[in-house]
RNA sequence: CGGGGUGUAGCGCAGUCUGGCUAGCGCACCUGGUUUGGGACCAGGGGGUCGAAGGUUCGAAUCCUUUCACCCCGACCA
């Protein structure tokens, strides 16, 4: 796969190069251009292939040209990298406070998990089983062809967890005797490995790094609401700080938790319209506390089993923030989840101008750092490398940074900046303290323009079907060549049932959720079986 | 697990069919120079024993045998 993308990326630079020779042609004998130059450089794009042209391959040439995460010698494992971990930091700095806001503590628990452990929950067995990692042996000695063998081998294996629901079970059965000590409310932040057979960067590896949310509650109700009110704080760092828009709602039987009761979601629309879950909350009822004898004194002194949920994000949001706002030149990144929110780039062109220039700029830097935006200083840092101006330009350009920040001679002279905007194409010279003054509105900005264009993506491309045949056109590649730019979000009446299932396989599209609504709706009819219903629900292709 | 394909420099590839100069090319890297407000140019340079093992041969990246790894499609999974 990885050789056939870069074979068609290259076949596709080849033919793009072409491309802008003829543009470059083109614009050479049209004498309404005086600018010819940088009008056949505007028409070259940071990535390529182009998201129009081959959305996979686009994915992955951001995340490198952006130096995110690279593959790893470990078949399946990725390795991340300072810019890409930076935003997981982000990511975990923002989420970990609302977590805790919300009334949860973090602890941590064993990697490993006892064989025995994940065979007491019949469903959550079946679910996993298959994507487990197993360690057998605990010790490695010389083997005879000099290499090395391993030679004690346990007597029950472990599982590197997928999940720890059933280890944190175990636990939680221990340290629950009486009504008293519930609700228990409990997070932790860890790596799990799924055994995956593809994998693509962020969006699906076989170890990957998230937190996982444990409960435990004395009633149901208080259990429900923790699975709702977990959903809803995922909704709002997707919606406020990832500036991304997602469909709350409830998943349907074939695509819920193994072993919960209920399983609610946030999904997200990505660029080339496909749907990904970016976060589930599960209410396990008492499931997995009866497995696990997770019970306590009650009130009455009788004696009850508690009712957990659990809730995970990954690394996938990652992956998600990419796919969400990032265009033809590389990364886009919301201001609020950027590790670093504005470079400034010194042009030097002589070697006498450099201390004026470099002074200018770092007292620029420090003006800009007592700036706060969203609570914490805007981070800001100089790229005094020695790459050409343009050179520098794109590589920050395709990193993401929000604000690109030039000073050279002729700004220092007017007391100007120089400054481009990631989501907007052109740059623009402005009065250093008015830069500096209104930077926080900037930002702000940024951030609200990216979530609607997003939206703006998402409302376009959804749509309401009354019948099976407009929903199976809607989902039918028009140009086979490139299947993956089509389709979009798909609402309509459905019965939850193996009928639904069957008729959707084909089509490889998949309910998403049944989308949480305000008001009941009034009867209808399942476009796939027929039969009347007041369920709707929002079916697309998904990662 | 079934079908197909690929292993040659950090990355991407040519060379293999038809054995033969010192194993090439592009990008990246290093040095020097000229440049520098939108992805520079010129010159020079470093780096590979051709996935591994065995065989055929005067001679093997190339032919034969075995083996390993990876990739794609399907199945499976989300």
């Amino acid at each position: 796969m990885v050789q056939l993308i870069s074979r068609a990326a290259d076949e596709l630079t080849t033919c793009l190069s072409t491309r802008s020779l003829n543009l470059y042609n083109m614009v050479q004998n049209d004498s309404h251009f005086t600018k010819k130059r940088s009008l056949y450089l505007m028409a070259k794009t940071g990535i390529s292939p182009t998201r129009q042209e081959d959305y996979p391959a686009w994915y992955q040439q951001v995340v490198r040209a952006a130096d995110l995460a690279e593959n790893s010698p470990v078949r399946g494992c990725m390795v991340i990298k300072p810019w890409g971990y930076g935003i997981w930091e982000n990511m975990q700095k923002v989420l970990d406070k609302m977590f805790k806001d919300t009334g949860h503590e973090n602890a941590y628990f064993p990697l490993f998990i006892p064989k025995s452990f994940l065979e007491k929950e019949a469903e959550h067995v079946e679910g996993f089983a298959k994507e487990c990692a197993v360690v057998t042996h605990h010790r490695l000695e010389p083997g005879p062809d000099g290499g090395l063998v391993p030679a004690g081998e346990l007597e029950e294996p472990l599982i590197v967890r997928p999940t720890s629901e059933t280890i944190i079970g175990h636990m939680f059965a221990k340290w629950i005797g009486s009504y008293r000590d519930l609700p228990l409310k409990i997070n932790q932040w860890c790596n799990v490995v799924r055994w995956e057979m593809r994998v693509r960067l962020f969006l699906r590896t076989a170890e990957f790094l998230w937190q996982e949310g444990h409960t435990a509650h004395e009633t149901k109700e208080e259990a429900l609401e923790e699975t709702r009110t977990m959903l809803d704080v995922y909704a709002q760092f997707a919606e406020e700080y990832m500036a991304m828009p997602v469909v709350r709602g409830e998943k349907t039987e074939s695509e819920r938790f193994p072993g919960a009761d209920m399983t609610l979601s946030i999904e997200a629309m990505m660029q080339d319209r496909k749907a990904l879950q970016s976060g589930t909350s599960h209410f396990l009822g008492q499931n997995f506390s009866k497995a696990q004898e997770i019970k306590f004194q009650n009130k009455d002194g009788g004696e009850s089993f508690a009712w957990t949920t659990s809730w995970g994000l990954s690394t996938r949001m990652v992956g998600a923030l990419i796919m969400t706002h990032s265009d033809d030149d590389g990364l886009v990144l919301p201001p609020r989840l950027a590790p670093k929110h504005v470079v400034i780039c010194p042009v030097i062109r002589k070697d006498e101008e450099r201390v004026t220039v470099m002074e200018y700029c770092e007292s620029l830097k420090a003006e800009i750092a007592e700036v706060i935006y969203d609570g914490k200083p805007v981070e800001v840092f100089i790229d005094d490398s020695d790459k050409r101006g343009g050179e520098k330009k794109w590589y920050h350009i395709k990193r993401g940074v929000p604000i690109r920040v030039e000073a050279g001679p002729r700004d220092i002279q007017s007391n100007s900046v120089f400054v481009g905007r990631r989501d907007q194409p052109k740059s623009t010279g402005i009065d250093r303290s008015e830069f500096v003054a209104t930077l926080v509105e900037t930002l702000d900005d940024m951030q609200k323009s990216l979530y609607e264009r997003a939206l703006k993506l998402r409302t376009d491309n959804t749509h309401s079907f009354e019948s099976f045949e407009d929903f199976s056109a809607f989902f039918t590649p028009k140009n086979a060549k490139n299947p993956e730019l089509h389709g979009g979000f798909a609402e309509c009446y459905f019965v939850d049932c193996p009928e639904t299932d069957e008729m959707l396989k084909p089509l490889k599209v998949t309910p998403r959720c049944i989308p949480f609504s305000e008001t009941e709706h009034p009867e209808g009819t399942c476009i796939f079986t027929g039969k009347p219903t007041r369920v709707r629900g929002v079916f697309s292709k998904s990662y």
